[in-house]
DNA sequence: ACAAAAGTGTTAACTTTACACCCATGT
DNA sequence: ACATGGGTGTAAAGTTAACACTTTTGT
Protein backbone atom coordinates (compact mmCIF):
# COMPACT_ATOMS: atom_id res chain seq x y z
CA UNK A 1 0.00 0.00 0.00
CA UNK A 2 1.23 3.34 -0.85
CA UNK A 3 0.19 6.17 0.12
CA UNK A 4 1.20 10.35 0.03
CA UNK A 5 0.59 12.60 2.57
CA UNK A 6 1.80 16.37 3.14
CA UNK A 7 2.79 17.91 6.01
CA UNK A 8 2.91 21.38 6.91
CA UNK A 9 5.23 22.90 8.77
CA UNK A 10 5.32 26.23 10.35
CA UNK A 11 7.08 28.09 12.58
CA UNK A 12 7.08 31.36 14.80
CA UNK A 13 9.21 32.82 17.36
CA UNK A 14 7.19 34.09 20.69
CA UNK A 15 9.32 34.76 23.66
CA UNK A 16 12.39 34.39 22.69
CA UNK A 17 11.66 30.53 21.45
CA UNK A 18 11.25 29.11 18.42
CA UNK A 19 7.91 27.48 18.21
CA UNK A 20 6.10 24.73 16.13
CA UNK A 21 2.39 24.76 15.37
CA UNK A 22 1.54 20.89 16.31
CA UNK A 23 -2.16 18.89 16.44
CA UNK A 24 -3.16 16.43 18.90
CA UNK A 25 -3.62 12.75 16.78
CA UNK A 26 -7.57 11.83 17.59
CA UNK A 27 -7.16 8.33 16.09
CA UNK A 28 -4.80 5.18 16.51
CA UNK A 29 -2.32 4.75 15.94
CA UNK A 30 -0.40 7.08 18.42
CA UNK A 31 -3.59 8.22 19.99
CA UNK A 32 -2.97 11.52 21.90
CA UNK A 33 0.51 12.20 20.36
CA UNK A 34 0.91 15.00 18.61
CA UNK A 35 2.43 15.59 14.75
CA UNK A 36 2.52 17.89 11.81
CA UNK A 37 -0.76 18.91 10.53
CA UNK A 38 -1.05 16.96 7.47
CA UNK A 39 -3.65 15.28 4.88
CA UNK A 40 -3.21 12.68 2.65
CA UNK A 41 -3.26 13.01 -0.84
CA UNK A 42 -6.11 12.10 -3.35
CA UNK A 43 -6.60 12.21 -6.44
CA UNK A 44 -8.32 15.20 -7.24
CA UNK A 45 -6.12 17.77 -5.56
CA UNK A 46 -2.76 18.97 -6.46
CA UNK A 47 -0.34 18.77 -3.79
CA UNK A 48 0.29 22.64 -3.22
CA UNK A 49 -3.70 22.75 -3.14
CA UNK A 50 -4.03 20.73 -0.57
CA UNK A 51 -1.33 22.12 1.79
CA UNK A 52 -3.15 25.47 1.18
CA UNK A 53 -6.36 23.78 2.63
CA UNK A 54 -4.26 22.65 5.57
CA UNK A 55 -3.49 26.30 6.17
CA UNK A 56 -6.75 26.59 5.95
CA UNK A 57 -7.65 23.98 8.44
CA UNK A 58 -5.32 25.51 11.20
CA UNK A 59 -7.05 28.83 10.61
CA UNK A 60 -3.95 30.53 9.17
CA UNK A 61 -4.63 31.38 5.61
CA UNK A 62 -2.56 34.04 4.80
CA UNK A 63 0.34 32.51 5.53
CA UNK A 64 2.94 31.50 2.93
CA UNK A 65 4.71 27.79 2.45
CA UNK A 66 7.72 26.54 0.67
CA UNK A 67 7.71 23.19 -0.61
CA UNK A 68 10.75 21.50 1.23
CA UNK A 69 11.21 17.71 0.55
CA UNK A 70 9.61 14.63 0.13
CA UNK A 71 10.81 11.55 2.01
CA UNK A 72 9.46 7.73 2.26
CA UNK A 73 8.50 5.49 5.68
CA UNK A 74 8.26 1.91 5.92
CA UNK A 75 8.11 2.32 9.20
CA UNK A 76 4.46 2.80 9.97
CA UNK A 77 2.86 -0.77 8.70
CA UNK A 78 4.23 -3.87 7.37
CA UNK A 79 3.87 -3.78 3.58
CA UNK A 80 3.16 -0.10 3.53
CA UNK A 81 5.12 2.85 2.05
CA UNK A 82 4.09 6.51 2.88
CA UNK A 83 5.31 9.06 1.69
CA UNK A 84 5.46 12.64 3.12
CA UNK A 85 5.69 15.89 1.48
CA UNK A 86 6.70 19.31 3.98
CA UNK A 87 5.65 22.28 3.30
CA UNK A 88 7.82 24.83 5.38
CA UNK A 89 6.63 28.40 6.37
CA UNK A 90 6.99 31.22 8.80
CA UNK A 91 4.49 32.97 10.62
CA UNK A 92 5.52 35.86 12.52
CA UNK A 93 4.08 36.16 16.23
CA UNK A 94 2.42 39.22 15.41
CA UNK A 95 0.51 37.62 12.54
CA UNK A 96 -0.21 34.60 14.58
CA UNK A 97 -2.03 36.86 16.89
CA UNK A 98 -3.59 38.85 14.15
CA UNK A 99 -4.78 36.14 11.86
CA UNK A 100 -5.12 32.34 13.64
CA UNK A 101 -8.77 31.78 14.06
CA UNK A 102 -10.80 28.81 16.06
CA UNK A 103 -10.80 25.85 14.43
CA UNK A 104 -12.77 22.67 15.58
CA UNK A 105 -9.11 20.83 15.91
CA UNK A 106 -7.13 20.82 18.54
CA UNK A 107 -4.01 22.86 17.73
CA UNK A 108 -0.89 24.11 19.76
CA UNK A 109 2.05 25.77 19.52
CA UNK A 110 5.28 23.50 21.08
CA UNK A 111 8.86 25.68 21.78
CA UNK A 112 11.18 23.42 19.70
CA UNK A 113 13.08 23.27 23.16
CA UNK A 114 9.82 21.49 24.91
CA UNK A 115 8.08 18.83 22.30
CA UNK A 116 5.91 16.82 23.73
CA UNK A 117 5.60 13.34 22.57
CA UNK A 118 5.27 12.80 18.89
CA UNK A 119 3.87 10.60 16.14
CA UNK A 120 6.23 9.12 13.01
CA UNK A 121 9.41 10.33 12.68
CA UNK A 122 7.90 13.74 12.90
CA UNK A 123 10.63 14.84 15.27
CA UNK A 124 13.17 14.56 12.67
CA UNK A 125 10.76 16.11 10.67
CA UNK A 126 10.77 19.26 12.11
CA UNK A 127 14.29 19.61 12.89
CA UNK A 128 15.11 18.89 9.22
CA UNK A 129 12.69 21.60 8.29
CA UNK A 130 13.98 24.07 10.57
CA UNK A 131 17.13 23.59 9.58
CA UNK A 132 15.72 24.34 5.74
CA UNK A 133 13.90 27.16 7.23
CA UNK A 134 17.19 28.62 8.70
CA UNK A 135 19.36 28.38 5.23
CA UNK A 136 16.09 29.76 3.18
CA UNK A 137 15.54 32.85 5.28
CA UNK A 138 18.85 33.92 4.96
CA UNK A 139 17.91 35.58 1.64
CA UNK A 140 15.85 38.66 1.22
CA UNK A 141 13.44 37.38 -1.36
CA UNK A 142 12.43 34.68 1.01
CA UNK A 143 12.05 37.05 3.68
CA UNK A 144 10.12 39.41 1.94
CA UNK A 145 7.45 36.04 1.47
CA UNK A 146 7.41 35.25 5.12
CA UNK A 147 6.99 39.10 5.83
CA UNK A 148 3.63 40.40 3.39
CA UNK A 149 2.61 42.30 5.85
CA UNK A 150 3.99 45.46 7.88
CA UNK A 151 6.14 45.33 10.46
CA UNK A 152 9.43 46.99 12.29
CA UNK A 153 12.92 46.34 11.70
CA UNK A 154 13.05 45.80 15.77
CA UNK A 155 10.68 42.91 15.97
CA UNK A 156 12.47 41.78 12.17
CA UNK A 157 15.89 41.63 14.47
CA UNK A 158 14.59 39.86 17.02
CA UNK A 159 13.15 37.20 14.66
CA UNK A 160 17.02 36.49 13.52
CA UNK A 161 18.25 36.60 16.64
CA UNK A 162 16.54 34.07 18.02
CA UNK A 163 16.13 32.01 15.13
CA UNK A 164 20.12 32.15 14.83
CA UNK A 165 20.72 32.55 18.30
CA UNK A 166 22.75 35.46 17.66
CA UNK A 167 23.69 39.62 18.94
CA UNK A 168 23.27 41.31 15.59
CA UNK A 169 24.10 44.89 15.81
CA UNK A 170 20.93 47.63 15.35
CA UNK A 171 22.47 50.14 13.23
CA UNK A 172 23.67 47.73 10.97
CA UNK A 173 20.92 45.35 10.47
CA UNK A 174 18.47 48.47 9.41
CA UNK A 175 21.36 49.52 7.15
CA UNK A 176 21.16 45.87 5.25
CA UNK A 177 17.63 47.18 4.68
CA UNK A 178 17.46 50.48 3.75
CA UNK A 179 20.60 51.03 1.87
CA UNK A 180 19.51 47.86 -0.18
CA UNK A 181 16.49 49.62 -0.99
CA UNK A 182 14.62 46.36 0.31
CA UNK A 183 11.55 49.05 2.62
CA UNK A 184 9.20 51.58 2.12
CA UNK A 185 8.02 53.04 5.12
CA UNK A 186 4.09 53.15 5.89
CA UNK A 187 3.99 56.17 8.07
CA UNK A 188 2.84 54.26 10.62
CA UNK A 189 4.17 53.41 13.96
CA UNK A 190 3.92 50.49 16.43
CA UNK A 191 1.22 51.12 19.36
CA UNK A 192 2.00 48.36 21.72
CA UNK A 193 5.60 49.17 23.19
CA UNK A 194 6.89 50.27 26.31
CA UNK A 195 9.32 52.75 24.94
CA UNK A 196 9.93 54.72 21.55
CA UNK A 197 7.51 53.62 19.14
CA UNK A 198 8.88 52.02 16.39
CA UNK A 199 8.54 52.77 11.97
CA UNK A 200 6.44 50.66 10.20
CA UNK A 201 7.90 49.06 7.18
CA UNK A 202 6.49 47.11 4.13
CA UNK A 203 8.69 45.21 1.66
CA UNK A 204 9.03 47.01 -1.80
CA UNK A 205 7.11 44.94 -4.07
CA UNK A 206 10.48 43.71 -6.31
CA UNK A 207 13.50 43.11 -4.40
CA UNK A 208 17.13 42.11 -5.34
CA UNK A 209 18.05 39.31 -3.41
CA UNK A 210 20.53 39.89 -1.16
CA UNK A 211 22.13 37.78 2.12
CA UNK A 212 20.43 38.74 5.33
CA UNK A 213 22.85 37.31 6.94
CA UNK B 1 -6.03 7.16 -9.96
CA UNK B 2 -2.41 8.50 -8.24
CA UNK B 3 0.93 7.52 -9.71
CA UNK B 4 4.47 8.86 -7.90
CA UNK B 5 7.49 9.02 -10.11
CA UNK B 6 10.92 10.16 -9.48
CA UNK B 7 12.88 11.81 -12.03
CA UNK B 8 16.62 11.90 -12.71
CA UNK B 9 17.80 15.37 -14.44
CA UNK B 10 21.44 14.90 -14.74
CA UNK B 11 23.63 17.98 -16.15
CA UNK B 12 26.83 18.37 -17.43
CA UNK B 13 29.10 21.36 -19.76
CA UNK B 14 30.97 20.01 -23.10
CA UNK B 15 31.92 21.99 -25.40
CA UNK B 16 30.68 25.14 -23.47
CA UNK B 17 26.97 24.50 -23.71
CA UNK B 18 24.73 23.04 -20.49
CA UNK B 19 23.70 19.78 -21.41
CA UNK B 20 20.67 17.06 -19.68
CA UNK B 21 21.25 13.53 -20.51
CA UNK B 22 17.80 12.54 -21.61
CA UNK B 23 15.66 8.58 -22.43
CA UNK B 24 13.50 7.98 -25.88
CA UNK B 25 9.91 7.23 -24.86
CA UNK B 26 9.42 3.72 -26.26
CA UNK B 27 6.14 3.19 -25.43
CA UNK B 28 3.09 5.22 -26.52
CA UNK B 29 1.91 8.15 -25.14
CA UNK B 30 4.67 10.26 -27.04
CA UNK B 31 6.46 7.33 -28.31
CA UNK B 32 9.94 9.03 -30.06
CA UNK B 33 9.67 11.43 -27.82
CA UNK B 34 12.33 12.44 -24.71
CA UNK B 35 11.96 13.18 -21.65
CA UNK B 36 13.83 12.57 -18.39
CA UNK B 37 15.15 9.60 -17.32
CA UNK B 38 12.29 8.14 -14.63
CA UNK B 39 10.63 5.22 -12.93
CA UNK B 40 7.05 4.60 -10.75
CA UNK B 41 7.64 4.44 -7.22
CA UNK B 42 6.53 0.94 -6.12
CA UNK B 43 5.54 -0.21 -2.78
CA UNK B 44 8.89 -1.43 -1.89
CA UNK B 45 11.61 0.63 -2.49
CA UNK B 46 12.24 4.25 -1.25
CA UNK B 47 12.41 7.45 -3.22
CA UNK B 48 16.02 7.88 -2.37
CA UNK B 49 16.49 4.04 -3.72
CA UNK B 50 14.74 4.68 -6.96
CA UNK B 51 16.87 7.34 -8.02
CA UNK B 52 19.79 5.82 -7.31
CA UNK B 53 18.42 3.03 -9.50
CA UNK B 54 17.81 5.36 -12.10
CA UNK B 55 21.45 6.47 -11.88
CA UNK B 56 22.30 2.51 -12.52
CA UNK B 57 20.24 2.23 -15.18
CA UNK B 58 21.49 5.48 -16.52
CA UNK B 59 25.34 3.99 -16.39
CA UNK B 60 26.38 7.05 -14.09
CA UNK B 61 26.98 5.14 -10.75
CA UNK B 62 29.18 7.43 -9.22
CA UNK B 63 26.88 10.48 -9.67
CA UNK B 64 25.46 12.54 -6.70
CA UNK B 65 21.96 13.73 -6.54
CA UNK B 66 19.86 16.19 -4.83
CA UNK B 67 16.37 15.59 -4.43
CA UNK B 68 14.70 18.87 -5.48
CA UNK B 69 11.22 19.54 -6.23
CA UNK B 70 7.35 17.37 -6.24
CA UNK B 71 4.69 18.68 -8.20
CA UNK B 72 1.63 17.32 -9.44
CA UNK B 73 0.42 17.19 -13.00
CA UNK B 74 -2.93 16.18 -13.62
CA UNK B 75 -2.96 16.60 -17.65
CA UNK B 76 -1.80 13.44 -18.46
CA UNK B 77 -5.17 11.14 -18.46
CA UNK B 78 -8.60 12.20 -17.21
CA UNK B 79 -8.55 11.32 -13.58
CA UNK B 80 -5.06 10.62 -12.96
CA UNK B 81 -3.17 12.64 -10.34
CA UNK B 82 0.47 12.22 -11.34
CA UNK B 83 3.31 13.57 -8.83
CA UNK B 84 6.26 13.84 -9.84
CA UNK B 85 9.36 13.92 -7.71
CA UNK B 86 12.86 15.50 -8.98
CA UNK B 87 16.43 14.71 -8.38
CA UNK B 88 19.01 17.28 -9.59
CA UNK B 89 22.73 15.94 -10.39
CA UNK B 90 25.62 17.52 -12.20
CA UNK B 91 28.47 15.50 -13.58
CA UNK B 92 31.86 17.08 -14.90
CA UNK B 93 32.12 16.36 -18.45
CA UNK B 94 35.34 14.27 -17.31
CA UNK B 95 33.73 12.04 -15.37
CA UNK B 96 30.51 11.34 -18.40
CA UNK B 97 33.44 10.05 -19.96
CA UNK B 98 35.51 8.07 -17.77
CA UNK B 99 32.09 6.77 -16.02
CA UNK B 100 29.29 6.08 -18.31
CA UNK B 101 28.94 2.80 -19.59
CA UNK B 102 26.55 1.07 -22.35
CA UNK B 103 23.34 0.71 -21.12
CA UNK B 104 20.50 -1.24 -23.27
CA UNK B 105 18.47 2.47 -23.29
CA UNK B 106 18.55 4.96 -25.69
CA UNK B 107 19.95 7.87 -24.04
CA UNK B 108 21.28 11.34 -25.36
CA UNK B 109 23.26 14.18 -23.89
CA UNK B 110 21.25 17.46 -25.33
CA UNK B 111 22.21 20.64 -24.69
CA UNK B 112 19.65 22.64 -23.00
CA UNK B 113 19.96 25.32 -26.19
CA UNK B 114 18.16 22.76 -28.67
CA UNK B 115 16.42 20.03 -26.79
CA UNK B 116 14.31 17.81 -28.36
CA UNK B 117 10.73 16.95 -28.34
CA UNK B 118 10.00 16.41 -25.16
CA UNK B 119 7.16 14.36 -23.51
CA UNK B 120 4.60 15.97 -20.98
CA UNK B 121 5.94 19.03 -19.00
CA UNK B 122 9.39 17.95 -18.70
CA UNK B 123 10.88 21.07 -20.52
CA UNK B 124 9.60 23.46 -17.82
CA UNK B 125 10.81 20.83 -14.93
CA UNK B 126 14.22 20.98 -17.08
CA UNK B 127 14.59 24.37 -16.50
CA UNK B 128 13.27 24.78 -13.23
CA UNK B 129 15.48 21.81 -12.12
CA UNK B 130 18.68 24.03 -13.82
CA UNK B 131 17.80 27.11 -12.00
CA UNK B 132 18.08 25.10 -8.79
CA UNK B 133 21.01 23.58 -9.69
CA UNK B 134 22.51 27.01 -10.23
CA UNK B 135 21.42 28.27 -6.85
CA UNK B 136 23.17 25.24 -5.18
CA UNK B 137 26.06 25.45 -7.35
CA UNK B 138 26.73 28.65 -5.68
CA UNK B 139 28.01 26.52 -2.29
CA UNK B 140 31.27 25.33 -2.04
CA UNK B 141 29.49 22.43 -0.29
CA UNK B 142 27.17 21.35 -3.03
CA UNK B 143 30.23 21.88 -5.39
CA UNK B 144 31.98 19.74 -3.18
CA UNK B 145 29.23 16.81 -3.25
CA UNK B 146 29.11 17.00 -7.50
CA UNK B 147 33.14 16.78 -7.31
CA UNK B 148 33.96 14.04 -5.62
CA UNK B 149 36.91 12.99 -7.53
CA UNK B 150 39.97 14.76 -8.99
CA UNK B 151 39.76 18.04 -10.92
CA UNK B 152 41.66 21.10 -12.09
CA UNK B 153 40.82 24.89 -11.21
CA UNK B 154 40.63 25.98 -14.86
CA UNK B 155 38.41 23.14 -15.80
CA UNK B 156 36.11 24.14 -12.62
CA UNK B 157 36.25 27.29 -13.46
CA UNK B 158 35.24 26.36 -17.31
CA UNK B 159 31.86 24.83 -15.39
CA UNK B 160 30.90 28.19 -13.59
CA UNK B 161 31.57 30.15 -16.56
CA UNK B 162 29.16 28.51 -18.64
CA UNK B 163 26.66 27.75 -16.53
CA UNK B 164 26.25 31.37 -14.85
CA UNK B 165 27.26 32.73 -18.60
CA UNK B 166 29.95 34.88 -16.76
CA UNK B 167 33.57 35.76 -17.01
CA UNK B 168 35.64 35.02 -13.93
CA UNK B 169 38.83 36.19 -13.28
CA UNK B 170 41.56 33.32 -13.10
CA UNK B 171 43.64 34.72 -9.99
CA UNK B 172 40.46 35.75 -8.00
CA UNK B 173 39.15 32.35 -8.70
CA UNK B 174 42.09 30.37 -7.69
CA UNK B 175 42.24 32.43 -4.09
CA UNK B 176 38.73 31.54 -3.34
CA UNK B 177 39.36 27.99 -2.73
CA UNK B 178 42.96 27.96 -2.19
CA UNK B 179 42.82 30.91 1.05
CA UNK B 180 39.50 29.45 2.26
CA UNK B 181 41.31 25.86 2.06
CA UNK B 182 38.87 23.64 0.54
CA UNK B 183 41.26 21.85 -1.74
CA UNK B 184 44.33 19.63 -1.17
CA UNK B 185 46.41 19.08 -4.57
CA UNK B 186 46.84 15.39 -5.54
CA UNK B 187 50.13 15.69 -6.59
CA UNK B 188 49.05 15.13 -10.09
CA UNK B 189 48.51 17.09 -12.98
CA UNK B 190 46.29 17.18 -16.38
CA UNK B 191 47.85 15.03 -19.07
CA UNK B 192 44.95 16.06 -22.10
CA UNK B 193 45.83 19.56 -22.89
CA UNK B 194 47.26 21.66 -25.25
CA UNK B 195 49.33 24.19 -23.01
CA UNK B 196 50.64 23.59 -19.39
CA UNK B 197 49.38 21.12 -17.70
CA UNK B 198 47.39 22.05 -14.50
CA UNK B 199 47.50 20.64 -11.17
CA UNK B 200 44.85 18.40 -9.99
CA UNK B 201 42.92 19.11 -6.12
CA UNK B 202 40.51 17.36 -4.11
CA UNK B 203 38.38 18.57 -2.11
CA UNK B 204 39.47 18.36 1.90
CA UNK B 205 36.88 15.91 3.47
CA UNK B 206 35.21 18.42 5.76
CA UNK B 207 35.42 21.97 4.30
CA UNK B 208 33.03 25.48 5.19
CA UNK B 209 30.26 26.59 3.46
CA UNK B 210 31.94 29.22 1.57
CA UNK B 211 29.86 31.29 -1.49
CA UNK B 212 31.73 30.62 -4.42
CA UNK B 213 29.75 33.16 -6.32
C1' DA C 1 12.34 62.59 35.84
C1' DC C 2 13.17 58.04 34.93
C1' DA C 3 12.96 53.62 32.49
C1' DA C 4 12.52 51.35 28.16
C1' DA C 5 13.24 50.73 23.56
C1' DA C 6 14.16 53.11 18.84
C1' DG C 7 16.82 55.91 15.80
C1' DT C 8 21.20 57.60 13.89
C1' DG C 9 27.13 58.09 11.38
C1' DT C 10 31.79 57.22 11.27
C1' DT C 11 35.97 54.58 11.22
C1' DA C 12 38.69 50.37 10.98
C1' DA C 13 38.94 45.68 9.37
C1' DC C 14 38.08 42.77 5.96
C1' DT C 15 36.72 41.12 1.39
C1' DT C 16 36.40 41.50 -3.33
C1' DT C 17 37.84 43.12 -7.69
C1' DA C 18 40.96 44.54 -11.24
C1' DC C 19 44.99 43.84 -13.52
C1' DA C 20 49.96 41.71 -16.46
C1' DC C 21 53.72 38.84 -16.70
C1' DC C 22 56.12 34.46 -16.51
C1' DC C 23 55.96 29.20 -16.92
C1' DA C 24 55.35 24.42 -18.79
C1' DT C 25 54.03 21.66 -22.42
C1' DG C 26 53.23 20.03 -27.48
C1' DT C 27 54.03 20.89 -32.27
C1' DA D 1 60.63 29.11 -31.52
C1' DC D 2 55.99 29.60 -31.25
C1' DA D 3 51.30 28.73 -29.80
C1' DT D 4 48.42 27.35 -26.05
C1' DG D 5 46.79 27.41 -21.68
C1' DG D 6 48.28 27.50 -16.45
C1' DG D 7 50.26 29.70 -12.40
C1' DT D 8 51.25 33.75 -9.53
C1' DG D 9 50.84 38.96 -6.20
C1' DT D 10 49.48 43.54 -5.23
C1' DA D 11 46.83 47.66 -4.78
C1' DA D 12 42.27 50.02 -5.10
C1' DA D 13 37.43 49.70 -4.31
C1' DG D 14 33.77 48.08 -1.91
C1' DT D 15 31.63 45.83 1.96
C1' DT D 16 31.04 44.51 6.62
C1' DA D 17 31.74 45.07 11.53
C1' DA D 18 32.44 47.70 15.64
C1' DC D 19 31.12 51.28 18.36
C1' DA D 20 27.90 55.44 21.91
C1' DC D 21 24.82 58.92 22.22
C1' DT D 22 20.23 61.07 21.42
C1' DT D 23 15.05 60.64 20.80
C1' DT D 24 10.39 59.25 21.86
C1' DT D 25 7.07 57.28 24.56
C1' DG D 26 4.71 55.51 29.05
C1' DT D 27 4.71 55.54 33.99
Amino acid sequence: MKQVEILVNIFTIEDEEIKVLLMKKQTEPFKGYWLLPKTNVSDEESINDIAQNILLKLGLENTSIYQYHAMSDFSREPGSHFISISYVGFLDIIQVKINETETKYEKEWFSIDKLPKMAYNHVDIVFNNLNFLRNELKKSTTLQLFFPSDFSLPELQRVYENLYDIKIDRRNFRKKFLQNDLLEETGEYTEDSRGRPAKLYMFKPSIPEVNIL
